[in-house]
RNA sequence: CGGGGCGUAGCGUAGUGGCUAGCGCGCCUGCUUUGGGAGCAGGAGACCGGGAGUUCGAAUCUCCCCGCCCCGACCA
């Protein structure tokens, strides 16, 4: 079917509007792709709902020559499954909730785990069923503090997820590779320029999990990735234990441990400006450094059960604790920072001068102290002394210190050694795309997912789920295909494969555009027609590039030597073709 | 939830106490124009986010409320 521009439902915005901060959501705005409903929701106007479904097609046919099936639930959902795996809690303000006439607790799922365990407990039981592999293509709802960025991230979106079953870790890992494979080519097929790093598992429980991030300066994800190949978001990046030499003699090699007054010092700046202006106190080889001293972050650590305790985190002082990192290590627990009724709480924490020797389980504080994994045998280091106004100089760890453990929650520079080759890393943004967990049997355990196996005994299926957001792709594809004069979608994207534009106001020229839409169209071709009478060519070819249809031909001034200006939308190239000719040129161009 | 910014026509905006709220885009009518967002003329479209107040007079000042965008926290 041609599309008319002169009856599409479509109207291009000449300015930028307003309240679009990111390439996609500009454009898509200004194309009369998307119009905003409320915060986080959008409704697709024809071109954009075209690209959306285009994108969603590549999804499923990709899932199904996996060999999943779909299956389809509904957004409404009954509070029951969610209050037995706890997510009706858990999800809190994130989750839409509604009440039924009856008053009944309803909500609109934000994820279907739940009922897709439900699901296949009601048909299966049997280990001979198994693997099965189930997805659906489904609107989500999310509650989200702060939606962005246009479609990017909204309360409401369109997800692919889909969940395997199987009945042993080995069935797992085959099940999760298929996905994984999937998902390769999916992405491939959608041009994204993406990145698979390992995830954190955390919160959905579970072992492995792995991210697609697609390549993207707007992107809320931050990843580390190294030329040897090295990937991983930065909250599961797992930086090694420094090297030490295990021959060392700490008490002979070493300089002995020494406390030094330093007053005015509380911050790490001033505690190092005043340890390099001092010469009684210079370290030999090089100025003292923000990474030779040892800070000791004190949080409160909220246990499952509700309980709370102190955790000390000992980490080099040109660091910050990053909070992503350390919410994915701690979980379950959560933290806190301390605050003054802590601090009143133990006297013995001198605020500014807090040193190991205060700290850890076996102290007298008793306070659980972990240490950053830089922190190894025979590194000396500058802190607290537990007195107002001092510090220790020479602390060695292994000979004057130790802690509890390691915990590696530090933030991540640019330039940090990789964790695979020992090169070094780069910090990259990227917009999760898709989402890959081994969940194991967190949802089956908790709903009675079980199966007979092969000696008639009931055992816990073992899942999988996997995500791939579709709307939230369509604005991926369109903040890395994109130009200043608009969008550039790849063609299996585009809402067409030709936008043929009749220009002049030669009669002939609108006659003859007529005629090759119609022969293009029937050919198998989807073209856009711009037939619009009394609007200037300019603006004609500047929507043409706009709306990004991979394929510009332009019917005008060349009509009467013959010939018809075809263009390709990505690189500006432009040909003149006799017009008898152009029939088949342009239909080979939209078909390679 | 913390910080910042902002609500005036479909879109983008001007207007800091005083005539009938201005301009550009878009839209309608007519004429002209037709290869890079045309010109002229005429027109439609705004309870200036809502409420209360101050004032002879409020888009403009005050108070309350609502909403939106951005950064952070949080999240596919």
């Amino acid at each position: 079917m041609i599309q008319r521009m002169s009856t599409l439902f479509v109207r291009t915005l000449r300015e930028d509007p307003a309240d679009a901060e990111v390439p996609s959501h500009n454009l898509l705005v200004r194309a009369g792709y998307v119009r905003r409903i409320a915060p986080g929701i959008f409704s697709w106007l024809p071109l954009g709902y075209q690209v959306f479904r285009n994108v969603e097609a590549i999804v499923r046919e990709e899932m199904n020559q996996a060999g999943f099936q779909e299956v389809h639930f509904p957004a409404l959902l009954p509070r029951e499954a969610y209050e037995t795996t706890g997510r009706w809690t858990e999800y809190g303000d994130n989750l839409f909730r509604l009440k039924d006439r009856k008053g009944n607790d309803y909500l609109l799922g934000p994820t279907h785990e739940e009922m897709f365990t439900q699901m296949v407990k009601g048909e299966f039981s049997s280990y001979r069923d198994l693997p099965l592999w189930i997805y659906q293509i489904q609107t989500k709802y999310r509650d989200e503090a702060r939606p962005r960025a246009g479609i990017l991230r909204g309360r409401e979106f369109v997800m692919k997820d889909s969940y395997s079953f199987d009945v042993d870790d080995a069935g797992l890992e085959f099940s999760y590779n298929r996905h994984r494979d999937a998902y390769v080519s999916t992405f491939k097929r959608m041009k994204v320029d993406y990145v698979i790093v390992s995830a954190m598992a955390g919160a959905m429980g579970g072992s492995r999990s792995e991210e697609f991030l697609a390549n993207s300066p707007f992107g809320e994800d931050t990843y580390v990735r190294c030329d040897c190949g090295f990937a991983a978001n930065v909250e599961a990046l797992h930086i090694p234990l420094a090297s030490f030499d295990p021959g060392i003699n700490l008490d002979t090699e070493l300089p002995a441990s020494h406390a030094e007054q330093t007053p005015e010092t509380p911050t790490i700046d001033s505690l190092v400006n005043l340890s390099n202006a001092r010469a009684d106190l210079a370290r030999g080889d090089h100025l003292w450094f923000a990474s030779d001293t040892l800070k000791n972050i004190l949080l409160i650590a909220t246990n499952a059960d509700g309980s709370e305790e102190p955790l000390a985190i000992g980490l080099p002082g040109d660091r910050e604790i990053d909070t992503r990192r350390l919410e994915a290590a701690l979980y379950p627990r959560v933290a806190r920072p301390f605050e003054e009724a802590d601090f009143a709480a133990h006297p013995a924490l001198i605020k500014g001068y807090i040193g190991p020797r205060a700290l850890g389980k076996k102290s007298t504080s008793g306070i659980e102290f972990l240490t950053d994994p830089r922190v190894v045998r025979g590194t000396r280091w500058i802190t607290g002394n537990n007195v107002k106004g001092q510090h220790v100089y020479d602390l060695v760890f292994g000979r004057d210190f130790e802690s509890d453990g390691v915990i590696d929650v530090a933030e991540v520079f640019n330039g940090d050694p990789c964790a695979s080759c020992g090169g070094t890393i780069n910090l990259a943004r990227g917009i999760e795309i898709g989402h890959i967990f081994q969940l194991g049997r967190k949802y089956a355990e908790a709903l009675g997912l079980k199966v007979l196996d092969e000696r008639g005994e009931l055992v816990t299926v073992t899942m999988g789920s996997y995500g791939i957001g579709v709307s939230r792709a369509v604005a991926v594809i369109a903040e890395q295909h994109h130009d200043d004069k608009g969008l550039v979608w790849p063609r299996e994207i585009a809402p067409a494969d030709i936008y043929l534009v009749a220009a002049g106001k030669s009669e002939d020229a609108a006659i003859k555009a007529e005629e090759l839409a119609q022969i293009w169209d029937q050919m198998g071709l989807r073209v856009i027609l711009d037939d619009r009478v009394g609007v200037s060519p300019g603006v004609k070819f500047n929507d043409s590039e706009l709306v990004g249809v991979p394929t510009i031909v332009v019917i005008g001034k060349g009509l009467e030597r013959g010939v018809i200006e075809v263009k390709d939308r990505a690189s500006g190239e432009r040909v003149d073709i006799a017009v008898d000719d152009a029939i088949a040129a342009v239909h080979r161009i939209c078909t390679n």
